[in-house]
DNA sequence: CCTACCGATCGGTAGG
DNA sequence: CCTACCGATCGGTAGG
């Protein structure tokens, strides 16, 4: 059960319209004239509330960014726990953010490269050290003999596709709800890793 | 040892300038200018040898798809392999139609959406037909005793997805060929699925 | 939040 | 393959 979700500002409102429309038609090919239209405003008007397009595009790909990586660190913070364990909530974690919402992660996950710079430099970093906190986990628990690989990186690269595809074909009204998902989904990447 | 590529006619010396923009840029933020440039042309010029913008990524979009139906086809053509074996076979050919060409494959990949309509609700069509294809031959392994999984749909969207994040990190002047590439991406995929 | 508008750029065409 | 150009649309601003 669900409370009613509170009234969301005007600018939360761009923002989730924004995200909605970058998401289904990409955004270069999404227009402020569009996305005024979608909340009944006129173009001009979306400008006493944001500075510019690319603005939106950047607080929707760097608010889901601390959201993975706030989820990472809850996940790997116990420290008597094993790598494998460990891995396997940092999994779980980062399923819950993709499902928490699906539109804002596909755009994270897709229309990033047209953030300006150097927005997309200091993206890429960031991206660049999520992946590296999984390789970790995943090369200390073939340390630990808990998992097996013959190639740690490549291994990383492999269950984040896994992972990160599940915006082509998460439905939220579905019926799995995304605990049993992030279960899933983490047991069988696991079990191709597991000794 | 590669014999030197015969020389390119425009027209596909235009596809193939398209295909990197496309893919670096995305579709709709590549303008018809930059291609003309690009390829020491005016603007105007692109049109004596193609119809439109759209016709440059219908071309690339359904050639692709051409490829990856051949390659599974004959994968899958003989009939005295095991479910199992087909499989592995489908994945490497795959691998191998991704690795032939990154950039168009990416495109595919990933601006499809940009397709007008009626292409567009075909090309999903064809999508989900490929899709198909290799469910069912996970679902003929598990039932020969051969593969495991809870959910054969399940796991062909991990599978697919594993293997479709490769034109993001593949590079075709790094050293390990794509045969080898295929080999790794096989067994890795399939460990998480045997019995 | 609207009206009215800016300069720039878009895909594409006519005529040669 | 180029020159010259079309109408449409773009992101964004000024002034109220």
């Amino acid at each position: 059960m669900e409370a009613t979700a509170p009234p969301l500002s005007r600018k939360a409102q761009i923002d989730q319209t924004a995200t909605a429309l970058f998401r289904t038609r990409g955004f270069a090919a999404t227009s402020m004239r569009e996305l005024a239209e979608a909340l009944g405003l006129e173009a001009g008007s979306l400008y006493s509330h944001i500075k510019s397009k690319q603005e939106l595009l950047h607080r929707i790909c760097f608010r889901l960014a601390d959201d993975f990586f706030a989820g990472f660190a809850a996940a790997t913070q116990a420290a008597d726990e094993s790598a494998a364990t460990q891995l396997r909530y940092a999994i779980e974690s980062h399923v819950w953010v993709l499902t928490q919402d699906v539109a804002a992660s596909a755009v994270f996950l897709h229309e990033w490269r047209h953030l300006s710079e150097p927005a997309r430099t200091e993206f890429l970093a960031l991206r660049e050290r999520y992946e590296v906190g999984f390789r970790l986990l995943i090369q200390r628990g073939v340390e630990q003999n808990d998992l097996r690989t013959p190639d740690a990186a490549f291994a990383t690269l492999t269950l984040l596709a896994s992972l990160n595809w599940l915006p082509t074909w998460y439905k939220p009204e579905g019926k799995m709800p995304p605990s049993d998902i992030a279960h899933r989904l983490a047991e069988q990447l696991l079990s191709g890793l597991r000794v």
